[in-house]
RNA sequence: GCCAUCUUAGCUCAGUUGGUCAGAGCACGUGACUUGUAAUCUCGGGGUCGUCGGUUCGAAUCCGACAGAUGGCUCCA
């Protein structure tokens, strides 16, 4: 009820969350195998952290995505030297053959049995009235538990479970309740998985936007120019505008008009759209001018307001696209920035849609279709909708509601997207469609956003003439496609391990000499790719071959088009393509021909057939 | 914001118990070499060891505060 808003929120996947916190049981005989393990094993950590720590005090600890997790409250901090003589016991224990005992208690004796754990008495108290309370014991330890488990640890194996980090977390996640340490493992049925599982997470660390980033002179932040803000390099620069270019193109030939709008607004603004009662804590703080109190703006969409209501608006003008790269200003916890997916100023690839009420389906439908065209065309193919619907306190009548969110599933289902149902999850202004993406590395990210706003149109009082003469109020709908353009950068860049293809590349061509005689000829091969519009560079440094080669594979650079004796000859190219394969000898011509079709194209492969 | 960890040259990192410990590789500059598909060699410049304060005869090293970064923190048997 606090934001209005927001898609810049929940950077990455939820999956670990929903596993963790919904009821539902593991789907598949696989799954309900790996549940039992991580629960299983996140027990026999608690034995071992009872063997070390035997004051600990013990909370909750579930199997979640790829691993689980337990919550502790110990007389000092853990460290990595910690979760080894941990390991060290859990090995012991799972070598040791316990079984896995349940026992079903009453309320009582299970308070008396956890007198001196409180986490554990207060978890008794939440035990649903009418259900079991349950006791799982192996070894020397009992918890609280609802199961289900292995049978035994020996079914457990020593060597496919490893602690990976120690972390703090609040006592049922609230912050004014005791922080406690948080220790996450991740296990596997077999070593090989581990190994699978560890090799995935080394990938991910591989290709970590912050490292590629810097790697590839993309972009930076800096701590005393203000954590959150972005700077864009040359590079970084180059394929934002390649990503812009498409944006403007695709939303221009798509019935969009485009908007420019001030990044500050006077204090009225932000009274009349109610960002200054709900949303103030994330928005920096007033500058005054003249007296007036001005905010930097951390949502785009009263501008737009106040564009459409320069006009009296006639139904015949409905419906109105209008979209803005807006930049926008949030105050985000320090705590939380990471990169470039969570940061205090970032760009919207933003859009409004006024329309009458009878256009509603159709635009729906529209944007859906459009926005999924977007994400193909960057090589995400793999989307899946959340349609989240009223929750208990929300603005607007019924019958909007109904139909706003009947003409969202009727435009997911018209395009045959898998979606889920969150019920009651919408904004208290309107229902949504969000839209997760998932990546090259099977990792699911919350980008597009299309929402109804029953709230805005109601508190500017906008209108427009309907047929019968009459003054009604238009729907609106917020959408962001790519969400903001950093993070989507940030995604792009861990989607494509900063290998991006041509027409994303901030350089597609590195020209290189095999010596100092062929310099004047590869500039003129560089002239004439530069002509087809492509982006290349010469290298006239005085390095070997060799290097200049390797330097253009370590900036992932798409082609290498060497130059000597035999090209200048034939006014050809030997081009080698990133990853190590090799053109057939061709003209400069042809080349540059190959390159521009790919770059109009937007070619995502670098086949070299 | 809260918990933990971290911060040494542009980057990646060494620096044993506080006492020539301010180092290496890459990058950068210089000179030589003039090369056919992932690193040629030479020499050189560069850091008040995140900031401020404290302990000590002496601090990159120990303590504290602050800043930033990193891993986490809704509900949760």
């Amino acid at each position: 009820m606090t934001v209005l808003w927001r898609v810049h929120i929940d950077t990455r996947t939820s999956l670990e969350e929903r596993m963790a916190t919904t009821d539902s049981r593991p789907q598949t005989d696989r799954e309900e195998e790996l549940y039992r393990i991580r629960h299983s094993t996140a027990h026999v950590m608690a034995e071992a952290v009872l063997r070390v720590f035997p004051d600990a005090e013990f909370a909750i600890g579930p199997p979640i995505e790829n691993g689980f997790y337990y919550d502790f409250r110990l007389p000092r901090s853990l460290t990595p030297e910690d979760l080894e003589v941990i390991e060290e016991h859990m090995r012991e224990i799972i070598s040791g053959d316990f079984s896995f005992e349940r026992q079903v208690v009453s309320r009582d004796e299970a308070k008396q049995l956890f007198a001196s754990q409180p986490f554990k008495v207060e978890l008794v108290d939440t035990i649903p009235e009418g259900d079991e309370v349950s006791l799982y014991t192996q070894g020397e330890f009992t918890d609280l538990c609802r199961g289900p488990h292995v049978e035994s640890t020996k079914q457990l194996s020593a060597k496919a479970f490893k602690l990976l980090s120690v972390a703090g977390a609040y006592w049922r996640g609230d912050e004014k309740q005791p922080m406690l340490q948080r220790i996450y493992g991740t296990a596997w049925k077999t070593p090989k998985e581990l190994r699978a599982h560890l090799d995935h997470l080394a990938e991910v660390e591989k290709r970590d936007h912050r490292k590629v980033g810097r790697e590839l002179d993309l972009f930076s932040t800096h701590e005393e120019a203000g954590p959150g803000l972005i700077y864009w390099h040359p590079k970084g620069s180059r394929i934002r505008l390649a990503v812009e270019d498409y944006w403007r193109d695709a939303h221009l030939s798509s019935g969009y008009d485009m908007l420019y709008t001030p990044h500050v607004g006077k204090s009225w603004l932000w009274e009349k759209s109610g960002h200054l009662d709900f949303y103030k804590e994330n928005m920096y703080a007033p500058m005054e001018i003249d007296n007036a109190e001005y905010y930097a703006k951390p949502m785009n969409c009263p501008f737009h307001i106040m564009i459409y209501k320069t006009q009296t608006r006639s139904y015949r003008d409905l419906p109105l696209r209008w979209a803005e790269l807006g930049t926008v200003y949030r105050y985000e916890r320090s705590g939380v920035l990471h990169g470039l997916l969570r940061v205090r100023g970032f760009t919207q690839d933003d859009a409004h849609i006024f329309c009458t009420p009878d256009q509603v389906e159709d635009e729906i439908l529209t944007v859906l279709r459009f926005s999924l065209q977007v994400w193909r065309d960057f090589g995400f193919k793999d989307i899946k909708a959340y349609l989240a619907t009223r929750p208990e306190k929300s603005v607007g009548d019924d019958e909007s509601w109904s139909k706003a969110a009947e003409s969202l599933r009727k435009a997911i289902e018209a395009e045959g997207l898998s979606y889920e149902m969150d019920e009651g999850g919408g904004a208290f202004y309107g229902p949504k469609i969000d839209l997760k993406i998932k990546d090259a590395l099977g990792r699911e990210w919350q980008m597009s956003t299309i929402q109804f706003d029953f709230n805005l149109p109601e508190r500017f009082d906008m209108s427009f003439v309907d047929d019968d003469g009459k003054e009604k109020r238009p729907y609106m709908v917020h959408r962001a496609l790519l969400g903001s353009i950093e993070r989507f950068f940030g995604v792009l860049i861990e989607h494509f391990g900063g290998a991006f293809p041509v027409w994303l590349a901030p350089v597609q061509v590195v020209v290189v000499p095999v010596a100092p005689a062929f310099f004047e000829y590869a500039q003129k091969v560089a002239t004439e790719l530069r002509d087809k519009g492509c982006r290349v560079e010469v290298d006239l440094s005085d390095a070997r071959m060799n290097a200049k080669i390797r330097n253009a594979g370590t900036a992932k650079v798409p082609y290498v088009a060497i130059v000597g004796e035999k090209e200048m000859e034939s006014e050809g190219v030997a081009v080698r393509v990133r990853g190590g394969a090799q053109l057939p000898l061709m003209t400069a011509a042809a080349f540059a021909e190959r390159v521009a079709e790919e770059n109009s194209s937007r070619t995502l492969s670098l086949d070299p057939a």
